[in-house]
DNA sequence: TACTGGATTCACT
DNA sequence: GTGAATCCAGTAA
């Protein structure tokens, strides 16, 4: 399959999808198709946040309230005042989400383009809002309703996990990596 | 009501 | 490698 091909793969992913464990669904991400507004990337890294120090629902707030209650909606937040970060709700009974830290593009790269004013256009979570023009008015929507994300039958294999330390929080974060050019020149 | 700091990015050295 | 930008959620009072 040629990575053409995998733009115009029509499956959309079930919401079910996401009832299932955080680090799974982190995983099984990769390689999946986020559609917004008509820009399209593949998922090549993601990072799979639960309840501990280093994720929002370590308390559950007004804002964190989204990762207790559902799954497979969509969770936008506002980081350092200028850039938001996309996230998907996992788990029915616990909270948790992953958040889409870069994508490879495959849509509409003159708009992503005109929206960075780079060609550094998604590979990294601010930077993959401003491309898609992901803002909070999609914050607490479904999956598949704004923001669309489509299934494949492809098999990726996970060429890098990290575990990653974040600031002050002791914890620490699964990261998960799928090469973006390499695998999209072999599909 | 006021203060603090962050799941980032970019420019500059 | 370092620091600034920027603003809102969370917290304390």
């Amino acid at each position: 399959m040629r990575w053409k091909d995998v733009a115009g793969i029509k499956k959309k992913l079930s919401k079910d999808f996401f009832k299932r464990d955080t680090i799974q669904v982190a995983k099984e991400l990769l390689g999946k198709i986020i559609e917004f507004n008509g820009v399209k990337g593949m998922i090549v890294e993601t990072e799979a946040y639960g309840k501990d120090e280093a994720s929002h629902a370590s308390k559950k707030t007004e804002r964190s309230k989204l990762m207790y209650n559902t799954f497979g909606k969509i969770y936008v937040y506002l980081v350092y005042g200028n850039y938001y970060c996309l996230n998907f709700t996992t788990e029915e009974n616990a909270p948790g989400a992953v958040l889409i830290r870069s994508l490879e593009p495959l849509n509409g790269l003159d708009i992503m383009k005109r929206r960075r004013k780079s060609d550094d256009l998604t590979t990294g979570p601010g930077k993959l809002c401003q491309a898609l023009n992901i803002n909070l008015l999609v914050n607490g929507t479904d999956i598949n309703d704004k923001l669309k994300i489509y299934d494949n039958d492809l098999k990726f294999d996970i060429v890098k996990t990290t575990r990653v330390g974040i600031s002050k929080a002791k914890d620490l974060k699964l990261r998960f990596y799928i090469k973006g050019n390499d695998y999209i020149s072999q599909l």
